[in-house]
DNA sequence: CCTACCGATCGGTAGG
DNA sequence: CCTACCGATCGGTAGG
C-alpha cells in the first residue's frame, strides 16, 4: 500500500475474522472467498497497491496462507480475471436464452443489442461486479501466456455480437463500420465503471436505453 | 517492478546517459526531461509498477536525484497529470482558433464535434501523448486534493463540448441525452488507448470519421 | 545533482 | 491453514 489517498474500499461482505464453522472449513469455500476479497480489493486499489497481506486480512487468514490457495500473487490476479470471463459468458448465454424463448416473435436486431448492452452494463456495475473491471483493467500485470488465455475468452464474449452488428450495419441503423462500432461501444460501455455511481437514481435500463440512442439511428 | 510480464516500453527519446552539455545543464530542462519519461513508464507500467529507480535510471540520474525536483513520487505523478491536462486545454483553444478563423461560414454543430473528437484522438494517440492516458487511468493513485484540481481542469476541458452536443440534441442529429452522451462519448475515445495501434493503417482522421458516422444521425 | 544509507514493506517459503 | 522468517526492493533523506 504506497498509494497515497486509497480509494475507500467499500464494506466487506465477510468482515473481520469469521468464526470457522466446521461446515465452512472443509471444502473450497475459502478459495472462492479469497477470490471474491481479492476482486473488491485489486479493483478498489488496483493490483500493485494491494499487498497479499492486505488480502489475507480482508479473509480473516494470516499473511502466509493466501499462497496456499494460489501459487503467487499474479496466479491469484489472472484466477480473479478468469472467473470474472467465466461468469460473464454463462450470463451471457442465459441472457439469450431467455430472450429466445419468451419472445412470441424472434427479436429484432435493435433488440438483441439491447438485450446484450442491458447484460454487459450488469456484469461491470451490477452485484458481484468487481471481476470484470479487474480484467479490464489490471491486463498490464498478467503473463503474455495468461493474457492470451483472457482474449480468447474475449473473442467468445465479442463473438455474439458481431452478427448483431452487421444486421443494424445492413438495414442502415448502424452506420459505423461494424468492426470499429464495436470497439467504440465497448469503450462507451466499459468506461462507465469510471463515473458510474449505483448510489445515484439512473438506473442500469435507462442507462441501457440512453446508449442505444447514441448508437442506433430510429 | 513487481510486475509478471512488463509490456515492453518503446524506446526512450533521449537513451542512456546523455552527455550533460553546458546548456543542458543550466536550465529546467532536466525537471521537463524527467517529466517526459516518468509519464512514458506510467502509462507503459504503470505508476505503482515503476520505481523512482527506473525513472531516474531512463532520465540518465542516481536513484536520488528525481527527489531533488519533486518532493515525492506522488508529486511527480501529479505533475505529469497536470502537465497533460494544461498541454490538452491549450490544443483544444488553438484548434477552435483556427477553425473560427480559416472557415468562411461559422462551422456546424456536426463540424465542431468532428474538430473536438480529432483533436481529442491526437491528445489520446498522437505524439507526444503519453500524459493524458497517464491522467486518465491512475487516478487512483492521488491525493483527494489533486483530484480535485484535475477535475476542475477536466470540467473546463469538457465545458467547450457541452454547448455543441445541446445543438445537435436540439436539432435531432443526438438522440441520447446530452449529459449521458458526454460520458458515454468520453469513454468511446478515451477507451480507444487500450486498442489503438499507431502502426497499422488505420489514420485518426478516418478514426474520427467512423466516431461521428456512430454517434451522429443523417 | 551524487553518494551512501535507512526503515519499511513486500512476495514468498519451510516446516509443521 | 499458521508461525516465523528471509532476501529483495522500495521511497525517501542527510550531507555534500
Amino acid at each position: 500500500m504506497t498509494i497515497n489517498s486509497p480509494t475507500s474500499v467499500p464494506p466487506a461482505k465477510p468482515r473481520g475474522r469469521p468464526r470457522k464453522t466446521l461446515e465452512e472449513r472443509e471444502d473450497g469455500n475459502r478459495k472462492k472467498e479469497l477470490l471474491s476479497v481479492a476482486a473488491r480489493l485489486f479493483r478498489h486499489q488496483g493490483f500493485n497497491a494491494t499487498s497479499t497481506r492486505d488480502i489475507a486480512a480482508a479473509a480473516g487468514m494470516r499473511s502466509g496462507s493466501p499462497f496456499y490457495h494460489f501459487k503467487s500473487k499474479g496466479d491469484l490476479l489472472f484466477a480473479v480475471m478468469e472467473e470474472g470471463m467465466r461468469s460473464a459468458l454463462a450470463k451471457q448465454v442465459a441472457a439469450r436464452q431467455t430472450m429466445q424463448l419468451s419472445e412470441p416473435v424472434l427479436p429484432s436486431p435493435r433488440q438483441q443489442l439491447h438485450a446484450l448492452v442491458r447484460q454487459h452494463f450488469e456484469v461491470l456495475l451490477g452485484s458481484d461486479s468487481d471481476f470484470i473491471p479487474v480484467m479490464l483493467y489490471e491486463r498490464r500485470a498478467i503473463t503474455d501466456e495468461q493474457r492470451y488465455t483472457l482474449t480468447q475468452l474475449q473473442r467468445d464474449y465479442e463473438a455474439v455480437w458481431l452478427p448483431v452488428l452487421e444486421a443494424l450495419h445492413t438495414s442502415g441503423q448502424l452506420r459505423c463500420p461494424v468492426k470499429l462500432a464495436r470497439l467504440l461501444i465497448f469503450g462507451a460501455l466499459n468506461w462507465s465503471v469510471q463515473w458510474f455511481d449505483c448510489q445515484q437514481t439512473e438506473s442500469l435500463d435507462s442507462l441501457t436505453d440512453a446508449a442505444i440512442t447514441l448508437f442506433i439511428n430510429h
